[in-house]
DNA sequence: CTAATAGTGTCTTTAAGACATTATGAA
DNA sequence: TTCATAATGTCTTAAAGACACTATTAG
């Protein structure tokens, strides 16, 4: 088994020994990373519970290209990691935050997504409740700053001509920054014939985001609104203790809707073990604490 | 806007300009496809339906590394397309395939999962109907074979030490070729602390498969399972025209169990139009035939 | 007491699971 | 006529949606 060779008579410790890498065109492999928190706005109200937002966390470049435009934070892969680690080991350098949820999200590959050379980004999503985060930007970033996502559907068209199936769905992007608002727009394609099928996003309008960071936004908040309803990833947004009404608040922010409170906990009370802690001072009924049930 | 200058005073045009890449290490990115496809086994009885299998296309390896395992068609992208084009690309060449569905699967990035060099494996899951597949290798393939695939979740371990989670489950994939079987173990491990989360895979035996490919099949395999119940994956493995029968047999296939005929026809025939064709020659009565309905 | 949320009960609607029954065509 | 599948009906169980009602706290 070990001594098998190739049409060269090479064994394969031979073939390793003689083999040289690097002449092919090889791309730059790019980290980035869409980081959302679920945060709360001040209340005004000693009754009231306070409102959640949705927020993404962006840098603004500070070389070219794009200088000036918000970025998603994140870096180069280097050979002595996987992508994954890249992703945590620049959440750490670029944000100081450390130890949160990171999933894969997509490889983007467009060849013309970077100016500069041939640069692929394996996107990640993360997610850290608020607490974690005291975000204090370094290196390459002349700033880091939350921004309130709001994220809609707007409008989609379907056309079936010649047994070319086609479905366009048009998304608006609000991000809303402590002096600035960015507006994006990104569509999605879906195509399909008995000649294959096709499903890309594209950018109608990036608002300012650098590269194709509006597509990748865009596609980590689907991607969200997905998972959410089947899997148990909310509960990165939440502290370690929580209500179920703070839960909630975090399904609402991800889907952008209202949720009835009865089926609600019916649902997804399953996600979480009740402890005998409580809130207090909050001028009304305390709460139930729950934890993370793992499973 | 256009006359911004960075840091050394150049504006974008004379940055790009300068810009030279090349100072880092880059990884070569292959793109890998698990293609499957459902196969009717060969019919005894006039009056029976025909069984079905799901099938992926393995490749033998005609070089180091690896020589003479099985491998996932693939090859490496280039600068001038996107991985799914790169990914449509090698389908053609490689297996002669043309037009199918592809969905790009996850990015592999074990720095030594090629004993070659640096390469990162960006993969996708390629479906096709059996009526499209007359495979003819070329190129870089010995061999191409289709494999019967059984996937069985064998085990599974949790525990709660100190306040890590783990869990540990094992999965077990017997492909069938016509003269080998391969046997591969594979098993996912997710650790969660209130320091982070981790969701890896790792091979226990590859069964003779090349490189990480028993996990990237693995994944795979378990992507169909979770999408085919609430997308219109399935299609992709039926023909133009087909009973709600064959399409239930795909169901069952992916997922591995057998489904009681009514509800599954109460829950999926939304996904299909009725035609006014029929089967025929079959030795029984008739069944309707439908087409993906377009949504 | 009041204003707010917490937590639960219940009625309705919808979907899933499990079978059973009738329909139909080729040999 | 027979065998095997097609197609649908129905009973049961479980879950989701909608809303109402009671409980409990700080001020």
């Amino acid at each position: 088994m070990k001594e098998l060779r190739d049409r060269n008579g090479l064994t394969e410790r031979e073939y390793l020994a003689s083999y040289r890498s690097g002449d092919y065109v090889k791309p730059s492999v790019a980290v980035d990373m869409v980081i959302f928190t679920a945060m709360e706005k001040d209340n005004q109200n000693y009754r009231k519970l306070p409102e959640k937002e949705l927020k993404v966390l962006l840098v603004k470049r500070g070389g070219h290209p794009y200088l000036g435009a918000w970025a998603l934070p994140g870096g180069f892969a280097q050979p002595t990691e996987t992508t994954e680690q890249a992703a945590a080991r620049e959440l750490k350098e670029e944000t100081g935050i450390d130890g949160i949820y990171l999933e894969q999200l997509y490889t983007f590959s467009e060849p013309m997504r970077d100016p500069r050379t041939w640069v692929m980004s394996c996107s990640y999503i993360a997610l850290a409740d608020s607490s974690k985060l005291n975000v204090n930007p370094g290196d390459d970033a002349d700033d880091a700053q939350w921004f309130s996502v709001e994220f809609k559907e707007n409008s989609t068209r379907s056309s079936n001509i010649n047994g070319v199936f086609e479905r366009v769905t048009g998304y608006t992007l609000v991000l809303e920054g402590k002096n600035e608002t960015l507006r994006a727009k990104v569509s999605r394609t879906v195509r399909r014939s008995d000649k294959g099928s096709e499903n890309s996003f594209s950018i109608i309008d990036s608002g300012n985001l650098a590269f194709d960071h509006a597509m990748i936004l865009t596609c980590a908040i689907l991607r969200l609104r997905g998972k959410v309803e089947y899997t148990d990833i909310a509960l990165n947004l939440v502290p370690e203790f929580f209500t179920l009404t703070q839960l909630q608040q975090v399904y609402e922010i991800i889907l952008g809707k209202k949720l009835i409170k009865a089926p609600f906990r019916r649902k997804y009370s399953y996600l979480a073990d009740p402890t005998d802690k409580t809130t207090k001072d909050e001028g009304h009924r305390p709460s139930k604490l729950f934890r993370r049930k793992w499973m």
